[in-house]
DNA sequence: CTGTTAGCGCATTCAA
DNA sequence: TTGAATGCGCTAACAG
């Protein structure tokens, strides 16, 4: 059962090697159209297929890149992924996913084995844990695009979403219909994580802009596990929250089960809206509005930049922070 | 900016290639206590990673497996890709995910470019379209296990879940609870993608057991695109059903649209559960019923039975059809 | 214990 | 137009 090469193709078809190569490449000027025809037939006689590694070998180049994601739990990344995916298989590249778990460990296991497996680039969805290990990829020339989070001091190609205008779109839409005491969870920012600071951020600044109170107690960053916990506290204070800006679909389906299992009334109990669109927004009572992330135009953005990394097309002003804008879903939950 | 090589580790730590690649392999019984340090100590100086492509070009192994899933817009997809990945990569392997959309042709297209990449086996949700590939891979041996769906006449080794006794949970409860109109509603079988024909043959039996009519109107398989028509037609019977199988998240997500636009009651006008598990049902009101496929056993199992294979330990016996059990989360929607 | 050698399958000069 | 020769980076006998 022995593999079959481009020496038996060329054996069969009675040409050599180099010509049979020449074929693979559709470099059809370099043969005449009979042996062009000849090797053509033999080909499909012996099921040849080119082994790709081999070619990668001699040519530095595997067409596969490596997408790692913080974590694949968020639906977002599971978008972005299918997004990349289908974007990269149109320009015959294929992907490897993996999921770092939000463990900078994993991630630079991931990261070195990949590189040994020689892809041609990455996207990554960076924990932040591993700055020495971007700043070594930089050095290495590896075509790298940074999705969703920015890393401070490194000037690496990043697509993400503007959280600060996220966040302002929620509390306006929340301040316009009249709330007052309006509060947002995210899920914990030790590490700080770029889109959940920044999400703080905008929504402090908004709440600055209407002229309303900045409340301290009103902002929660648990950790996914004490999440119900962190509800709690909003609820236990004295003047509780009338709305909740949830920081990304993970809480608000946390925030969701609270109010589930306490009984409360939406929008009259207390508003909600969440940053992530979800699949039951449309047709949970009441509808739920949220703040969606274009995810495909920040994947074809972020397939371009690595692409171009990739052909060498590396203009100037190709490393800067690409932030799309988030859109408003307007429904019944404020 | 030369790649560095086993031969450039070789020079400096003044020793062999071949020695340097025994370390590399960890037979350092083959090699003094001080070349093992001395090359250890050149390795991390020159920061050199072996190459990978190179050795899989020679070993004939390359670590990576491909995993080609007909639609990945069902959860059920990516929670089985997220379970094989983390399998995987407990194992050192890699996976290369791809989506082919229901679309025979770009499975194909997906499985020749793998095959040219020199996966070492297949994980495959088979769109059922391309029998002679799947046929051809077997005799070139390669290791290929069948996910989720089986195809007529094919030896192969399968995971998937017992969809028959799936059906009979969701029948059983419902007529536990007096329902007699029980409809069921799947997404296409022009294809006689088996987990659909076999949800609904389950569904058939189990009424059938139970001494209740099968009532034709009652069974639907509309297009994704036709679901609401289909789901509207149910309700414009004369005796409408007065609970709903959905045979797949997409299904529930597409009922309970309807349901919400037509302003139904669950349970009261109409009693629904779901095949797969979904994220709001434990919070959605009222909660809403599912049977649950055991994903990690399933991915588990793949892993195993492909990793067999790859390793050669094709014991007798391998090649069969592994069901597992569904599980029933009763809720309130019946 | 260590070095030499010969490929893995393909692409690419350079001659013919 | 075609073919022989060389090397990509690594592994694996086989000698020494």
């Amino acid at each position: 059962m022995k593999n079959i090469t481009i020496a038996d193709v060329a054996r069969h078809a009675e040409v050599s090697k180099s010509t049979v190569s020449q074929y693979l490449n559709k470099r059809y000027e370099y043969m005449s159209e009979t042996t062009r025809k000849k090797i053509e037939k033999t080909i499909k006689e012996l099921n040849y297929r080119p082994n790709v590694v081999a070619r990668s070998l001699k040519q530095k180049s595997t067409f596969t890149v490596g997408v790692i994601v913080a974590n694949i739990l968020h639906t977002f990344s599971t978008q972005i992924i299918r997004a990349i995916e289908n974007n990269f298989h149109q320009k015959g590249f294929h992907i490897i996913v993996c999921n770092a778990d939000d463990e900078p460990e994993k991630e630079r296991n991931y990261i070195e084995m990949l590189m040994a497996k020689q892809v041609d680039g990455f996207i990554i969805f960076p924990t932040g844990g591993n700055v020495d290990l971007y700043k070594e990829m930089i050095n290495q020339n590896i075509p790298l695009v940074f999705m969703d989070r920015t890393i401070d001091e490194m000037d690496i190609p990043t697509v993400m979403l503007d959280n600060m205008d996220a966040s302002r779109l929620a509390v306006q839409s929340l301040v316009d219909k009249g709330y007052k005491r309006i509060s947002i969870i995210t899920t914990s920012i030790i590490r700080n994580i770029s889109p959940r600071v920044e999400r703080i951020q905008g929504y402090k600044k908004a709440l600055e802009d209407f002229q309303m109170p900045v409340v301290p107690d009103y902002i929660k960053s648990p950790d996914v596990k004490n999440l119900n916990l962190a509800i709690g506290e909003l609820f236990q204070l004295n003047a509780p929250p009338d709305a909740i800006i949830a920081g990304n679909d993970r809480v608000l389906i946390g925030v969701l089960n609270y109010i589930k299992e306490h009984d409360l009334k939406i929008p009259d109990d207390i508003a909600v809206i969440g940053i992530d669109e979800v699949s039951f927004a449309g047709f949970f009572t009441p509808t739920i509005s949220t703040i969606s992330q274009p995810t495909v135009e920040m994947a074809n953005q972020a397939v371009k930049l690595l692409l171009n990394q990739i052909n060498q097309e590396v203009d100037l002003g190709e490393t800067g922070v690409y932030r799309l804008k988030a859109t408003l879903n307007s429904r019944e939950s404020y």
